[in-house]
DNA sequence: TGCAATCGTTTACCAAGGTAAATCTATTGG
DNA sequence: CCAATAGATTTACCTTGGTAAACGATTGCA
């Protein structure tokens, strides 16, 4: 079943993609500059990653200094298989058919979309 | 904050869409055809649809006949968002260019992206 | 030396999703 | 007419994510 993420674990594990390593303290700073969240929280939230193997810590100077020890491409990966499988039956299509749609995307977007569709093409070939 | 479901309700959701309507019954035979379920299961989970306005039902003959009251578009649509935002803050591309570089994608689905893609740029000129 | 600050750990609660038994109720076939 | 059946409702429990206070240990400074 692999990794599975909540929302505020996401943007912990943000933080230590980001910064390779981080104190509850830091992390707990630098998630309240967007929006405030109590350090216990943290440290809670912290403990339930190392339960399930998101991240480990080492400690120095009497303080826990905490890593990923999943990579980011692979949760990002994990949970955009889930997505589109729950969604979409597994069809990219789908999803992409869905958002363009409803007019979910800009013309950057579009541009970016083609440029990806065209590599992808040559490098099939 | 509209409406969010998870996994069983949205099975049960898809099967009303697909039927127009459907008993209970009719709900636990279907999804039981491919992973049994608890007929008290489906009762619950479709009350807890009902509570958060996603269903309704009609009584007729002693029986609730249910019916779907969002669409599935709106429900794909507000998952689809929730989900490009979280991950990609907002970025319909960065979700596809993961997938794509993941051999995630079939040559097939290839074409039909192109295809997508095609048309909403001949659209937005 | 002692006390406040800082960390980590324990404990507790809430909400939502899921799971399902138990119970109530009405209908119908024997 | 009454019991079995089918459907609805109530109740309950588990898990995960999130939220956070309370508690305990340690350390450094006043």
């Amino acid at each position: 079943m692999s990794i599975k993420l909540g929302k505020v674990q996401l943007s912990i594990m943000r933080v230590l993609w980001s910064r390779g390593e981080a104190t509850a303290r830091e992390i707990t700073d630098g998630l309240s500059a967007t929006a405030p969240i109590a350090h216990s929280t943290v440290q809670t939230l912290l403990r339930k990653l190392q339960d399930k193997g998101a991240v480990g810590h080492e400690k120095r100077d009497r303080t826990f200094y905490f890593r990923p020890l999943v990579n980011e491409a692979d949760v990002t990966q994990r949970a955009s298989l889930d997505f589109v499988n729950q969604m979409f039956k597994g069809s990219v299509s789908g999803l992409v058919a869905h958002l363009i749609e409803n007019e979910q995307i800009s013309d950057e977007e579009l541009a970016r979309l083609r440029v990806l569709v065209n590599e992808k093409e040559v490098q099939q070939k």
